[in-house]
DNA sequence: ATGAAAGCGCTAACAG
DNA sequence: CTGTTAGCGCTTTCAT
């Protein structure tokens, strides 16, 4: 079916490309009985003004890049939730790019929104959560971002100028960890995720400072390292469970809730009562967190705001407004089932 | 930062812009050192080829519209996932359109897609699920369909030609049915969704079908209407034990694992062990069903492959292949621990 | 092997 | 109020 253009309307209203154009744009008074013969054909034949061209013109294609590392985790579709609830009304599309975490598809993904022209981009995942991220992927990312604006969501590249949203992970881990504390917990382990990454290093860093904080000491056997999944966190659980050496933790903190709902799942197949016999606090407080039972305790990112505010300071920094570079989210610890104050036995 | 085109390349390296062209698409032979003069210039200034203009001439975008109802229903990251890792080897890129079930986003968005001229169309959610859709909105999907290449996923519009790839959710139940009834079931209740969607139709249908194969009664008050939400299953699996006109049944089939595991918490919560006293089985085997604790007997219907599928037949519809129009997926049941054989107890 | 030039469909001056 | 025209950045004959 050929493609019906501006000038196939043009000429069988017997008017010039230009009124067309003003009538779709409302861009300059049109005569009524010019504008509706106009809208009638435009409704007859179903017309739709190509926006490639338009685009080509006016240099902007309402259209949003949004690199996230696995759609597929429940983490992503919440912030691209948020993204598009405070973004669309702005009469933006997006692109959804999903690296899986892999460097070279970020490269690539980089490079196809340049090419794509996208008005902006909100990066998420893969080399922005490292602890130490290589120079030459961080100077990719600096030389898109002073192509196009680009935002980082819930993650840093430490020596660059680049705008930032991100949940502060330090003060929620600080604040679940100084919450098991007062529950009367001393002995606490955490079941983290890689630790090249700049989430466990930042979690666990805080969690040790307030365990230091409270006069209560952090056995090595204590930190555990897995990936972030489910199976690690039993994997891990079953670890700590297995442990002959010393008696178990009453508490356990996990690094995401993936990790928490596998430590659960462990702990319960174990014989282990939760929250009667051990405490456990989730990260993240996806959707997953209240739908198992018994609910979980978790650090809630809101990762809704997260995206709708990466929307504001990329719209921001579009329209080229003053924008400040950094913006933090005040995590919530959201207290459910999963944890209870320690009943000492002895 | 002012872009830098092709005029830019052409006139710094001394040749015309279509030596450049030809390079750039490796579409005719040029001289080495020409062809090394140019890329040197491409990488120095970071050129990337304007894929609009591009586009604008080819008529070919490289880039797919998924519609889907609500990306945070962890049904549709998956199905997503599928066709990421299908068509992103194709060179596509995805628009990613959320409507949120919305006729009228749904109706813009098959708009939207049109103007920015993408290749082609996957439909889901919202108005092809519905048991009667009105003619209007059935129009706007077919004239669409007419202009550019879709193909329905797990939905239909019945009385069009359009593609369609679809899990066999009927069949579906009516293997989970069977299953129940072979483990000893006698009483069985469907906990479902919306009356007014197919899915809850095809599923329910296929439920009473294969109880009455078996010469089994289903009571008026043995089936349930929610809206396939958590809430939905814990309030409805509330109601069902709380009818005290009846002993409890046995087992329950729900329209989905939200509801299933919606149902399951209701049921602890209340002392009823699962799969002890009661057997539950959902459907979808989305990710959740896994992650819970007892771990959900459900219904695959492989969504990754549905994603796949979906960008098999769509790519063959832009290639102008032939296709058959319908692609059936096989649900599979997968047996965890929330179905037990029942132990008839007289 | 390379260049000139004609568009792709649209918008935006500039004239009238 | 409306028409003419010059591009936007690229690809592709058609020449050379």
């Amino acid at each position: 079916m050929k493609q019906v253009t501006i000038y196939d309307i043009a000429s069988e209203a017997g008017v010039s490309v230009a009124t067309v154009s003003r009538v779709l744009n409302n861009t300059a008074p049109v005569k009524a009985s010019t504008r509706s013969k106009i809208m009638k054909l435009i409704k007859q034949h179903q017309f739709q003004p190509n926006a490639l061209a338009r685009s080509l013109l006016k240099k902007e294609t309402g259209t949003i890049g949004v690199i996230v590392p696995d759609i597929t985790n429940p983490f992503f579709p919440e912030v691209f939730g948020g993204i598009d609830s405070a973004a669309r009304d702005k009469g933006f599309t997006f692109f959804l790019c999903d690296t899986l975490g892999d460097y070279d598809r970020e490269s690539q993904y980089l490079d196809i929104l340049r090419k794509k022209q996208v008005d902006g981009i909100i990066f998420m995942g893969g080399r922005i959560n490292l602890a130490k991220c290589p120079t030459e992927l961080v100077e990719e990312v600096v030389e898109t971002a002073a192509r196009i604006p680009m935002v980082l969501v819930n993650g840093n590249l430490p020596g660059t100028e680049l705008h930032r949203v991100a949940a502060d992970e330090s003060k929620g881990a600080a604040m679940a960890t100084q919450y098991l504390v007062e529950q009367g917990h001393r002995d606490i382990a955490f079941i983290g995720g890689h630790d090249y990454t700049s989430t466990n290093a930042q979690k666990l860093r805080a969690f040790k400072r307030v365990m230091n904080q409270n006069g209560l000491p952090v056995a090595k056997e204590r930190i555990l390292y897995g990936d972030f999944t489910m199976s690690a966190g039993e994997r891990l659980m079953k670890e700590i469970l297995q442990d002959s050496s010393r008696p178990r933790p009453t508490a356990v903190l996990c690094v995401n809730d993936f990790t928490a709902v596998g430590a659960i799942k462990a702990a319960i197949r174990a014989g282990i009562f939760i929250p009667d016999d051990m405490s456990i606090v989730g990260f993240d407080d996806i959707p997953l967190a209240s739908a198992i039972y018994p609910e979980l305790t978790s650090v809630k990112l809101h990762m809704d705001q997260l995206g709708r505010n990466a929307v504001d300071v990329l719209h921001k920094l579009i329209m080229k407004e003053k924008v400040k570079r950094m913006t933090i989210i005040e995590p919530e610890l959201v207290v459910r089932d999963s944890t209870k104050k320690l009943i000492h036995r002895e």
